[in-house]
RNA sequence: GGCCCCAUCGACUAGUGGUUAGGUCAUCACCCUUUCAAGGUGGUAGCACGGGUUCGAAUCCCGUUGGGGUCACCA
């Protein structure tokens, strides 16, 4: 164990999407396993056969991927103490039970789930903790049931699960990494299922034996997990084995402090690539959410190589967190201030391609898909947009004419001598040389002065003319990026159509 | 309910016996400004409670309260 190389692992059921707290388990084994050069590894618990989801496991691995976590050994990767994947280790599992069968430390237990819940009602109706009653433990473990009556049952081929003898009253204490001494008493707790009925392993089993196989030095995982460090624990003293060490970390949860769940918001990490979050702040965000680097340390923005190079499983904090969509938002802006204007042209062009096929546009269209053109889009944006979509979506403008001008600004900025001063303007605008911004704005303040008039007249109605909207970035430079053809044609165009208010 | 875990601003957190309890998000005000952002400045806001220990507790101990997790042939 001392000296050895740190080896890590994520081990999600193949159910479905990967969660957001999924992938801060998985990150925190990433991190700490890059950070002590050591290996990370994948495992598929698919020993739930009903639950099973086709595609699950491609798609969990791909949007870990997603994510900038990749697996030293798994499925898809391959390694040396596969296979990684419970189903195709069955034959492992049964060895091992067997070994539990013959030293006394499991049984064979027939009971129906009908008699199960019949005896756990009487329980509960009785005040008692619902535990199993322990009506097939033979008699040389204590019990009552003659190995003769039970080699009978299996010889009729009745069905039955493996259950592990828990000790009556001793006390199981490890330490955490994260919580420190932990203590609990085997009184309370039940004889677990290790095989069902269908062969197959329960989690506890089948994850007892394979972190052993596979050689974890580490165990870190959900919180959720701790009440059942004790099954965890004899497991590994009925083999005689050494266990890992354990760090528990805290919950991700709800605004009102519950379990995060749906029903609340989004816990799919695929709800967030959809909506159109980064890897950088998604990763960024779920890495904050429980550990910081601590002693006064004021930097909120971290990249996957520096995580590596900080992270501590001492620094992970005890509480629970709550998944704050609102700095993750603006995490997500830090990165698109800051994301090299070539790498956001090549993530927004399939963006703009889906657009142009959806809708007609004026624009030249080998113009508008310019890096040239997206670039100069991109430097005026960069500061008003919450995600790279939306230097599309959200800047439309830059792309199709308005079809349809703000209601409110147009009342708020049109005065009767409007239309015939824009008219007026025009004609100015079409000798502009060359179409700049600086020289678009001295056209406009020239133009203004002489009649004792502010910008303000003129730039408000340009602004809405042009774009449609009242917001937006500097007029003179949207204007220059926009073109002198088509500004003159979305004024002209535009005077025709707005209503002005009387 | 039993067992286990947890507890600093609304949120994420720094703090490890002596601090005006710090930072970030959000929020409010002001500045900048053609709009919207971005940015700048400032503000509101927190140690759950009660006992100890100590010259001195957010920091250590106990209890209370509160919250959460878990009690399957699911993981």
């Amino acid at each position: 164990m001392v000296g050895q190389r740190v080896r890590t692992r994520f081990a999600p059921s193949p159910t479905g999407y990967l969660h957001v707290g999924g992938l801060r388990t998985a990150l925190y084994n990433y991190l700490f396993a890059k950070r002590m050069n050591g290996d990370f590894i994948i495992r598929i618990e698919d020993t739930d056969q009903s639950r099973k989801v086709e595609g699950a496991q491609r798609n969990l691995i791909k949007t870990l991927e997603w994510a900038g976590i990749v697996a030293d050994e798994s499925p898809e990767h391959g390694g040396n103490y596969g296979p990684y994947i419970q189903s195709e280790r069955l034959h492992l599992y049964r060895e091992y039970c067997d070994r539990l069968l013959e030293d006394n430390h499991a049984y064979y237990c027939f009971s129906t789930s009908e008699e199960l819940e019949e005896n756990r009602q009487l329980q509960l109706k009785q005040g008692l903790q619902p535990k199993y009653n322990r009506k097939w433990l033979p008699e040389e473990m204590g019990g009552a049931v003659p190995s003769s009556e039970i080699a009978r049952k299996i010889g009729e081929g009745c069905p039955y699960v493996i259950r592990m003898k828990v000790p009556d009253y001793v006390s199981v204490w490890f330490e955490d990494m994260i919580r420190g001494p932990v203590e609990f008493d085997s009184s309370t707790i039940d004889d677990q299922v290790l095989m069902k009925s269908d062969g197959f392993p329960t989690y506890h089993f089948a994850s007892v034996i394979d972190d052993h196989l596979m050689e974890f030095t580490h165990i870190i995982r959900g919180e959720e997990w701790l009440p059942s460090m004790p099954k965890h624990l004899l497991l590994y003293e009925f083999f005689g084995w050494e266990p890992p060490k354990y760090a528990h970390l805290p919950l991700l949860l709800n605004p009102d402090r519950s379990k995060l769940s749906k029903r609340q918001g989004d816990v799919a990490v695929e709800d967030y690539i959809r909506k159109g979050y980064s890897a950088d702040a998604i990763v960024n965000f779920v890495a904050m959410l429980g550990w910081n680097e601590g002693e006064g340390t004021e930097q909120e923005v971290y990249s996957m190589q520096e995580l590596i190079e900080k992270f501590s499983l001492e620094r992970v904090g005890k509480a629970g967190a709550v998944f704050n969509v609102e700095k993750l938002n603006w995490l997500e802006k830090q990165y698109i201030k800051n994301r090299p204007v070539e790498q956001i042209i090549t993530a927004i062009k399939p963006v703009l391609a889906a657009e142009l096929d959806k809708k007609e546009t004026s624009m030249s269209r080998e113009l508008i898909s310019s890096d040239r053109y997206l670039g100069q889009v991109i430097d005026l944006m960069r500061e008003r947009v919450g995600f790279e979509h939306e230097f599309v979506t959200f800047s439309a403008y830059f792309f199709f004419d308005p079809d349809a001008y703000e209601e409110e600004a147009v009342k708020k900025r049109w005065i009767p001598e409007t239309n015939d001063l824009l008219r007026e303007f025009v004609s100015a605008l079409e000798a502009v040389e060359p179409f700049t911004a600086e020289a678009i704005e001295s056209a406009l303040k020239e133009f203004v002065a002489p009649k004792g008039l502010k910008a303000a007249v003129l730039i408000h109605p340009l602004r809405i003319l042009a774009s449609g909207v009242s917001f937006g970035p500097s007029l003179y430079h949207m204007l220059e990026v926009l073109g002198r053809e088509a500004v003159l044609r979305r004024i002209n165009k535009g005077m025709e159509r707005i209503v002005v208010p009387v």
